[in-house]
DNA sequence: ACTGTGTTTCCACTGAGCGGAAGGGGCGGC
DNA sequence: GCCGCCCCTTCCGCTCAGTGGAAACACAGT
């Protein structure tokens, strides 16, 4: 910034992103002095900012006077690669598998030592999930995670497999039992879950490779109420579907 | 910008937004100098507030040195309530329509004189189409258009139908024929498109109201390669699914 | 009428931002 | 191999854009 600042060394770039920043999926809307409170920086300041921002169309402003995140950032956030490439390929392969299944089907990649849910599709007649599009949930309870998890470099399989925090009754906490079966994820192709994220609700996973035999680029699961009865049956579904996208994925 | 611009008047905060806006569909990586060329800054200008935006996650390099932009984007514009709100309930719907006919799927706002595509579903039997998630359509060939177009205030409607572009040889380009059909809308609940906007695929929509008898709020609508044959069908099917998203929005 | 909270405007001070110039680095032409 | 070209990156002295406390303003609630 220039001159009269309080905090100096802080540029005019990071305050525009702390404004952004004080969004969240539990803050959609923020008030002028809330804003200014989560993005730490004074009233006037984050007044004059917010209102750059809304001229461009980052933020709109409501007639309450409230703030929320505007349509030119979702427009951008569409050219993101994550979104551009992988999503847009995938999406009718998703469409498919859910036709096929009326379950609920999650495509997810690694970021960190989380996955990443890229896109989910859930009809009414699906099990309630928590996952979103958007959201991020651990790698070692969720199917798309196991998959994810198995095929990630060492070190971030040593960081997830020391803190394996318990979700529910049924949570593999064991850093033992959830490394034999990330060896069965590699040998069979697939991993699948039993109430360890949420109650009532099981899943099996498959991994995406770019090409044939190529790099884990996304995890592809399903969601249903009981795995016991048709196992076979989806993880032959989602095989056909990962290939599909996974050959599509090499142009 | 503080000191020696060559452009006074110029805030830090607009250089910001002009890199960002270097990117659209036809440029998702850029190099440093395509980039600070699009943006009109200087080379270093750009190169530093570029290094900015990666250090915050809004755009990424690649290690060929090209800028992509970021997840954290894509994160921020899931926050738009566009997406949050309409889009999270419309979703089942969309896929239960899309099990039930296996024809494309679209969901539409009215963005001033066009149509913002919120979401698409599209499996491999679906008809091609030129839409993508956030493109924008004119409102007087396609369905959803025509839906959205019947229901805007009346200044959107003059201007739409003083500039009539003909894109297929099928399109309306007449103001009285098309305005007949948008009295028709209201009258029938419906509208459709033959091949007005690309060879080959022909549209239905219908109107989602919030609440019972509420405003349009958006459009449903669908396409398929002849609508001779089940018209009656398909409409039937975008009115329980309209009626279905337009009770949940009400909340 | 009074107090408190949130929003907006004002304005004098100053260091953050600026970008031309110059220094690498890679590639293709000859 | 050597040269020329283009792109990327760093440097650095000049200067005005950005700053935020103070104060006015708007509005509930009591």
């Amino acid at each position: 910034m220039a001159g009269n600042s309080s905090t100096p060394g802080v540029s005019v770039a990071s305050k525009v992103f702390s404004l952004l920043e004080a969004f969240d999926t539990q803050h959609r809307s923020l008030s002028l002095s809330q804003l200014a409170r989560r993005a730490h920086l004074p009233p006037p300041t984050a007044h004059r900012l917010a209102a750059e921002l809304v001229a461009w169309g980052a933020l709109v402003r409501r007639p309450t006077g409230e703030y929320v995140v505007g349509r030119k950032v979702w427009d951008l956030g569409l050219l993101a690669p994550v979104n551009a490439g992988l999503r847009e390929i995938a999406s009718p392969f998703l469409n498919d598998l859910h036709a096929a299944t009326l379950a609920t089907v999650h495509l997810a990649v690694r970021d960190g030592t989380e996955a990443l849910y890229v896109d989910r599709l859930s009809g009414h007649a699906s099990v309630p999930v928590v996952s979103r599009i958007g959201s991020r949930l651990p790698l070692h309870a969720t199917g798309v995670g196991k998959v994810l998890l198995a095929y990630a470099p060492e070190d971030v399989q040593g960081v997830v497999l020391a803190n394996l925090v318990r979700v529910t009754p049924y949570t593999i906490t064991q850093p033992g039992r959830l490394r034999e079966q990330l060896r069965r994820v590699h040998a069979e192709g697939n991993a699948s879950t039993n109430e360890e994220m949420s109650l009532g609700a099981c899943s099996v996973a498959v991994p995406i490779r770019r090409g044939a035999g190529g790099p884990v680029a996304a995890a592809l699961g399903i969601v249903v109420p009981d795995l016991k009865r048709d196992r076979p049956r989806l993880v032959a579904a989602l095989s056909v579907a990962a290939q599909g996208i996974g050959r599509s994925l090499a142009f």
